[in-house]
RNA sequence: GUGGCCAUAGUUCAACGGUAGAACAGCGGGUUGUGGUCCCGCUAGCGAGGGUUCAACUCCCUCUGGUCACCCCA
């Protein structure tokens, strides 16, 4: 037994040595620089790249779905700003400081010299259209959504990719706290109606007069304490201090329980507008945990900021319960599936004029991966395109005319299934099970001699012949869905 | 950007300093025109490049990619 089968493998092993060794011989002598043996190089994705796969698509696309219908219900107008624009135009608005702009951004000269930059994000870019276009003379506000790749040149992690996509909606020229209601309701719908259940956390830091006092105030705060300070708390007190409240070392906890919070440091008119929001958020049911040290890492934002995570997880810091078991144990870097907030000084700032805005945006990336486990666990059910009849077709006259009934049957709202490469009915009829076809519809030389056609029922296995004239009202005879039969 | 871990077939995983295995998927069969189950066969792989060694998938280095934490963010 042994020998045979080391004969056998021996002989395969020769065989594919001499299959696997001709053709390269071929190519390097015949093609040319084409086929070179430099050539020969697999080449692998950059870094932070990553394709997506037509098994993949259907999550894709129930996500796009999920937003279109919303943008439309809630009557925002789809905008597809360029990918590529001006690098200043990101630096100025993100902001120095930040880590987007500091070292995440993907920028190159272009011919002219121009400073020209792959979009981190893309609400500067609605912002620059919204002046551009002249929008402001738009029935207000403007509401406008987008969806395309963003780009960052961060250090890439599940989740975290250097090309990303994100839905974005924006609301453009009212200053009112529905507004900003109306856009966590939206964030939140969006995976509510995907069954993915997320949690909305919010917080307020006003206006940049009140942000900025209360920064020097927390500063304040914390120099004294800065020796008992973790290090990345000590980066953080003259590089972005409202991170201070944010930092999850031990050591510093005692000191950020202590530390002042910025809702404090609000006007009463900013502290109204906020309790605005949460009243329309308790009437809307929507889930929301108050986050006081919920800050949004771009300079342009003002008032209301948020944040939505998956909600079985929640930011441990905020929680205040001892439960230490972190059963839930997802609480990973990657797990803010989006964010946004009010930017009422962001189209000023790029040269338009005085005007109110607020939007957010999510990572759809994030949202596929979470799908993906969801699906696999059966938390979810992604539908799949459903073929009401399979064709299979038996010899050369039979697959020319099946090619042709099929043309001829697509705009009869039956959907039809065939594979016109594979040849046996076995095969095909696999593939009509695999599509869980209820019918499927078999033409072999005799039938087309006949010019009758096959209806095998998959389930019962019972076969019917009808005239290939009267197909198509026989296959919507049997078809559940053509069964507007009123009488 | 900092630190750690990882890299074997399309996928999930084995094994071994000396011939790389399995499962699933894919393809083809189980008599010529009948699927779901079952049986059989085939296809397909050591991420790349150096070094150590008689011999490296295995040890070392570099690169590349992934991943985790941090930074930060979507």
């Amino acid at each position: 037994m042994p020998n045979k089968k080391k004969e056998k493998i021996k002989s395969k092993n020769f065989s594919a040595k001499k299959t696997k060794e001709q053709p390269k011989k071929k190519n390097s002598e015949s093609a040319g620089a084409l086929v070179s043996e430099k050539s020969k190089k697999s080449w692998n994705v950059l870094r932070g790249m990553h394709d997506i796969l037509p098994r993949e698509e259907k999550y894709w696309k129930v996500l796009y779905h999920t937003a279109e219908d919303l943008a439309e219900t809630f009557q925002f107008g789809r905008i597809d700003t360029p990918i590529l624009e001006e690098a200043n135009m990101f630096i100025r608005s993100i902001g120095k400081g930040t880590d987007i702009v500091d070292k995440e951004m993907y920028i190159f000269d272009d011919q002219d010299g121009t400073k020209i930059c792959l979009r981190p994000e893309a609400t500067p870019s609605v912002a620059r259209a919204f002046i551009v276009n002249g929008m402001l003379n738009y029935p207000q506000p403007v509401k406008m959504w987008y969806w395309g790749p963003m780009f960052r040149h961060d250090r890439p992690q599940a989740g975290r990719y250097r090309q990303f996509h994100q839905v974005g909606f924006e609301t453009i020229g009212v200053m009112e706290p529905a507004v900003d209601a109306e856009l966590i309701l939206l964030a939140y719908n969006f995976y509510k109606d995907l069954g993915i259940p997320v949690e909305i956390h919010v917080n307020s830091i006003g206006l940049l007069e009140e942000r900025d006092r209360f920064k020097t105030e927390l500063t304040n705060y914390y120099r004294t304490k800065r020796s008992c300070l973790c290090e990345d708390c000590r980066h953080r007190l003259t590089k972005n201090p409202l991170r201070l409240l944010d930092c999850k070392e031990d050591q510093c906890q005692p000191i950020k329980d202590e530390a002042p919070q910025i809702i404090d440091w609000l006007s009463e008119n900013s502290k109204n507008y906020f309790m605005k929001v949460l009243e329309y958020l308790d009437e809307l049911e929507i889930p929301y945990i108050l986050r006081p040290t919920l800050v949004r890492g771009l300079d342009y934002y003002t008032h209301t900021v948020f944040e939505v995570y998956p909600a079985a997880v929640s930011i441990e810091n905020e929680c205040e319960q001892e439960n230490s078991q972190n059963s839930s144990g997802n609480q990973n870097a990657q797990s803010a599936l989006g964010g946004g907030g009010r930017y009422d000084l962001l189209i000023e700032d790029m040269g338009g004029r005085p005007t109110s805005a607020a939007g957010f945006a999510l990572g759809v990336d994030r949202a596929v991966i979470l799908m993906k486990q969801m699906a696999e666990t059966g938390q979810i059910k992604i539908p799949r395109r459903e073929y009401d009849v399979f064709f299979a077709q038996l010899g050369d006259r039979a697959k020319a005319r099946a090619f042709r009934m099929i043309d001829t049957l697509r705009h009869t709202g039956i959907s039809i299934g065939f594979n016109f490469y594979k040849n046996s009915l076995k095969s095909q009829l696999e593939l009509a099970n695999d599509l869980k076809v209820p019918y499927t519809l078999i033409l072999g030389q005799k039938e087309v001699q006949e010019g009758t056609i096959i209806i095998r029922d998959m389930e019962s296995g019972i076969q019917e012949i009808v005239d290939q004239k009267k197909l198509e009202s026989a296959i919507k005879r049997k078809l559940k869905k053509f069964d507007v039969s009123v009488k």
